[in-house]
RNA sequence: GUGGGUGUAGCUCAGCUGGUAGAGCGCGGGAUUGUGAUUCCCGAUGUCAUGGGUUCAAGCCCCAUCACUCACCCCA
């Protein structure tokens, strides 16, 4: 490489859509991460990681069209094709059938790790990201939903957010609902529920448009969004509307007993019925729901946890039929929501105490008065970069150390070292043997 | 996939109707003896995203490319 010409510099820059976490960003994020994962812990989940690729066939047409057109595909080396996963739901479905007999149901697992979706990014969205997932396998019953609404919301609590609401809904009612206003075919429902779901956004006569754009009369278009209007959405009056139109209401009684189930758990405030949710994902076959955050602060975030019942999905790839129920929530969009609402703590990774070298004499000291404090479970880093004491403190206040210790000659002969806080510029000389239990006393006021 | 916006020092940006670049922050050094974050002084840094074009002359005009960004679609 030695040359004298200058040499081409290698662009040093990430693929759009992707990006690094940087220390700064890391540390928040990991002590998330452990929240998330003792909670699902606690609820009973066991830890699963799966690979990033995966065969194309067993992701693709799982998602629906849409979700199709984001999956990251291409040939390995062997003329395979191969996608990255889209989300952790799918390959989950096939860690099932293809360790059928290990696994012993039901299976409850988590699994916090990256997706990779080919949209075009925007603000706050990424075709890197990364999902913390806690399903439950194997049980189709009111009581493994709300184990798993329980769980999700749990979570959110765990990580101090108070301001949440999961918007709880079925498949079944949402077609029902759609039906009973006289809109029979797949196609167009699907349309309707696609316009529907913008209600909260758009008014609802510009959400009628939509619905008659799809080759729907005036009138059923007003009678369908008539169905989700604001007091049209207790389950009461959906009841009497799905049965006045003899449509099964066996999806409603499901939310009847979830509702009741999570209310039981002491959550009442954190729960409610919307006919208006609709996820997109192909998959769901049963509860859906999506979890808002109500802070005005934060209103434009999204959806923050979701998921929903699929009891189809496994069984395309066994022929035995096995139920599953999950939840999912998006890591990075929680953390930026958390950032806003300030609940974010800066310092759970920051240095507790930062070891000054007065000179290479004292090196030895420094070194050995470091590794007490780190046996004493103290976050301590050594100076590295030397120079002036002042200059080794200043790097200490920048690394955001809250004491620093000093040790010079004086010090060292009488086997004592200095102890300062850095928020007040407080000092005192104490005995080296006692200065791990010094400096643990003072972090802990 | 569709339609807008932006791209100037490490960061945030200024740069009037085109005449070869500035600020704040940060960074480096200093303000006598072994003490930071505050204060004061001094200093360095840019192929003005990239490649073409118009012009006597372009950071400023035109085209293309790339990147970022906002809205729609969809979603975490």
């Amino acid at each position: 490489m030695a040359t004298d010409q200058p040499q081409k510099l290698f662009k040093a820059q990430t693929l759009k859509g992707f990006r690094d976490y940087m220390p700064e960003l890391m540390a928040p994020r990991q002590a998330m991460i452990r929240l998330i994962e003792a909670t699902f812990e606690r609820h009973g989940f066991q830890p699963l990681q799966t690979p990033a690729l995966e065969y194309l066939e067993t992701l693709a047409g799982k998602y629906g069209e849409e979700g199709d057109k984001l999956l990251y595909r291409f040939q390995d080396h062997g003329e395979r094709h191969v996608a990255l996963r889209y989300d952790l739901t799918v390959p989950l479905a096939r860690v099932v059938a293809e360790h059928r007999n290990e696994i012993q149901l039901p299976f409850r697992r988590y699994q916090v790790a990256p997706v990779w979706r080919a949209d075009k990014p925007q603000r706050g969205r990424f075709r890197e990201f990364f999902q913390c997932d806690a399903d439950i396998v194997g049980v189709n019953s009111a009581i493994a939903d709300a184990e798993t609404l329980i769980t999700g919301l749990s979570v959110l609590q765990t990580l101090g957010i108070d301001g949440a609401v999961l918007h709880l809904n079925h498949r079944d009612v949402l077609f029902g609902l759609i039906a009973a206003a006289g809109v029979t075919e797949k196609a167009q429902q699907i349309a309707c529920i696609r316009a529907i779901d913008k209600l909260d956004k758009i008014p609802a006569a510009a959400v009628q448009t939509e619905i008659e754009t799809a080759g729907i009369d005036a009138e059923t278009a007003e009678r369908v969004v008539g169905q989700f209007l604001h007091g049209a959405m207790t389950i009461e009056s959906v009841a009497d509307r799905l049965s006045a139109a003899s449509v099964d209401t066996a999806g409603l009684d499901r939310l009847r007993e979830v509702l009741a189930l999570v209310r039981a758990a002491g959550l009442s405030e954190r729960i409610r019925f919307d006919p208006t949710i609709a996820r997109g994902l192909d998959y769901y076959t049963g509860i859906i729901y999506e979890t808002r955050l109500t802070d005005p602060r934060v209103k434009g975030i999204g959806a923050v946890m979701s998921g929903g019942r699929y009891d189809g999905l496994i069984g395309l790839f066994t022929k035995e039929a096995i139920p599953a129920v999950g939840i999912s929530l998006g890591l990075d969009r929680l953390l930026a929501a958390m950032q806003e609402l300030e609940l974010v703590s800066k310092d759970s990774h920051a240095v507790q105490v930062y070891v000054t070298v007065f000179s290479e004499a004292q090196a030895v000291t420094a070194i050995q008065l470091a590794g007490l404090l780190r046996q004493a479970g103290l976050r301590a880093e050594l100076d590295l970069a030397g120079g002036k004491l002042g200059k080794q403190l200043e790097r200490a206040s920048k690394r955001g150390a809250r004491l620093a210790v000093m040790v010079g000659p004086d010090e060292a002969t009488a086997g004592t070292a200095v102890l300062k806080d850095l928020r007040d510029g407080a000092q005192q000389t104490v005995s080296q043997a006692d200065l791990a239990s010094t400096a643990g006393a003072l972090l802990a006021v």
